[in-house]
DNA sequence: ATGAAAGCGCTAACAG
DNA sequence: CTGTTAGCGCTTTCAT
């Protein structure tokens, strides 16, 4: 059994000492084509990369990680709460776009809400010595994320930001956008609007509620606290309030539902209870989805931009990297109201 | 600036070596209670662990892959075609759940049906050492793909197999999906059935096409060619064909949608023109999604097994890599109809 | 401009 | 049962 080439195993990578022995130098001439080309003869420099195209040699990301100690690996962890809801897939997509023009692969991780599962792929990526990580943090105060952005590891919060922690976020203005939402329903007529919400814990959340409670307040609608349900950010929390909600005795005219898994629950309810949107009751949504047109009728929703966050986190890991000790910033997007159809005007007085 | 604790940079994570000080053994010792916990003694081994709680010490996965060369890096890598779509996001779902479970972590890329960038992302994978890949190939003779599983890498395909290579794969019976929901459409009274699909490189469209023709054939009717829309596998395609369809003297009374985001364009289409859903047209989806249910009507679909793909991709590419030989092996799963709404009896002679 | 050599943190012989 | 040691593939002084 001959040495190389046959060896059958994982050994199908060219290392550093193949190129250099097919170039007939010395390996650290290699590495420095590599990182450093202007440092080495020109002819030496064509020669060497004759060598590694031949052999199609590429470089193990691995070694070269566990030698760097500084910040040079390339790889950036991703850190999101659920993968099913369609807002993460877009933040995904927007890193992947940042991460890919740079170079950099990453990590990905879904957590499911699930704190424990969190720390476990925390560890799992610090063990894969990333560069840095993008993460929505469980809460306002989560210890992990916090404990980690105190030990100095470059780190973007996203969609929530962190409470008494320097750190770089980029997140959305969630009470402008419910502001917004909330006073286009009542601009339509509605008064008993009611909102349905994920936990309080989370920040994008009590940021939504506030906006509720004080757009009603502004605009001298009495609040009914019967017509604000909190839940969890599920698909099912969405069904579960809004049969409650139907069954009150003066059920609310309109229905703001806090997240996009929440208004499709609220959707499957409404339809299966016959009643008619907007005819009977108009459904906005917080959170908009690129199929949400597909709907009927087609849904009118607080858009974020998923893709935006994500790409500008990214930017912002890369250049925290490059540069540990700027200054730490919290760049907030805007939200976007897009009207469509599940929104109708409420006849007065009849 | 004293030594440890206060570096600041990356330095947060203990080594062996620190654990080794702290238990007053040889990082060989450390190494083994990690790895070989029974060949060492009782009385060390607490100490040991003791040091290793301590110093909260998480062995680098980064070290440990380029040492080892055998596939014990647990890590491994996923490529999908398209996140947006929400079936590959139930794929990632399982591999995720398998993976957990087994202490493995994986990368996960998206290459948008990009050939340039699935190549991309399978050198990074290599490049990081990965033990194996799950692979949704471009096509059914993935140049990249083949070379790779010749290459001995532990690969398995999901989705779509790999024609001519002996590879593990997990696969859906499109065919018999197909047929079963045509002929629900058909037992419904369908004749006019038309079908809009993605590119037939990809072997789940063409098996789908063919139990299309197969199936109508095998009921007598006969078949109307301007009925089979090709197109690629988005959303858009969905738009535009059903427009078209629409369009025709003769249009279709069911329509046959090839994939989830291709229903969605029908949808969206069909609710723009105000055509009613089932009442005018009967619409069937290839692919269920979680929230089908919360469509108006909620959508009769195949329920391709996502999830379960990807827990049992993963599943086969972690035994193949602890037991590179064994033989190959495609499992193929099977769909299941969703009756729901959105599919109606014809009216027969009116 | 280039090479030799020292590690990065870990595992796996090989000795004891 | 435990310690010593040689690398894994790469980057990076330090010489030359």
């Amino acid at each position: 059994m001959n040495a190389r080439e046959t060896t059958s195993e994982n050994k199908f990578m060219a290392g550093l000492k193949d190129v250099a022995r097919e170039a007939d130098v010395s390996i650290a001439t290699v590495s420095r084509v590599l990182n450093l080309p202007e440092n080495v003869h020109p002819d030496t420099r064509v020669r060497v990369q004759k060598a590694i195209k031949k052999l199609n040699y590429k470089p193990s990301r691995v070694a070269r990680r566990l030698r760097v100690n500084n910040g040079a690996s390339n790889l950036i962890g991703l850190l999101i709460p659920d993968i099913r809801n369609p807002f993460y897939v877009e933040v995904v997509r927007g890193v992947e776009k940042a991460a890919s023009e740079t170079g950099y692969a990453f990590i990905m991780s879904n957590f499911s809400q699930n704190v424990g599962k969190e720390k476990l792929y925390m560890d799992i990526m610090l063990s894969e010595s990333v560069d840095g990580l993008i993460v929505a943090p469980a809460s306002e105060d989560d210890k992990i994320v916090l404990q980690l952005v105190k030990s100095g590891l470059p780190l973007v919060c996203i969609d929530r930001a962190l409470v008494n922690a320097k750190v770089d976020s980029v997140v959305v203005n969630n009470y402008l956008g419910t502001r917004e939402a909330l006073e286009y329903l009542i601009s339509l007529g509605h008064e008993r609007i009611a909102v349905i919400l994920g936990p309080l814990e989370i920040p994008t959340y009590r940021e939504r509620l506030k906006a509720y409670r004080e757009t009603m307040l502004a605009h001298n609608i009495e609040l009914d606290e019967n017509l604000i349900k909190i839940g969890d950010s599920s698909h099912n929390s969405g069904c579960i309030f809004t049969r409650e909600l139907l069954a009150m005795n003066r059920p609310p005219t309109a229905i703001f539902a806090g997240n996009n898994l929440i208004s499709l629950g609220t959707l499957e309810v409404l339809h299966l209870n016959k009643v008619r949107i907007p005819e009977d009751i108009s459904v906005l949504g917080f959170d908009d989805v690129f199929w949400a047109i597909s709907l009927n009728p087609p849904l009118t929703a607080v858009s974020q931009p998923g893709f935006e966050i994500g790409r500008r986190a990214a930017e912002m890991l890369f250049q925290r990297i490059k540069e540990p000790k700027r200054t730490h910033a919290k760049v907030v997007l805007n939200t976007q109201l897009m009207v469509r159809k599940s929104c109708k005007a409420i006849a007065v007085n009849n």
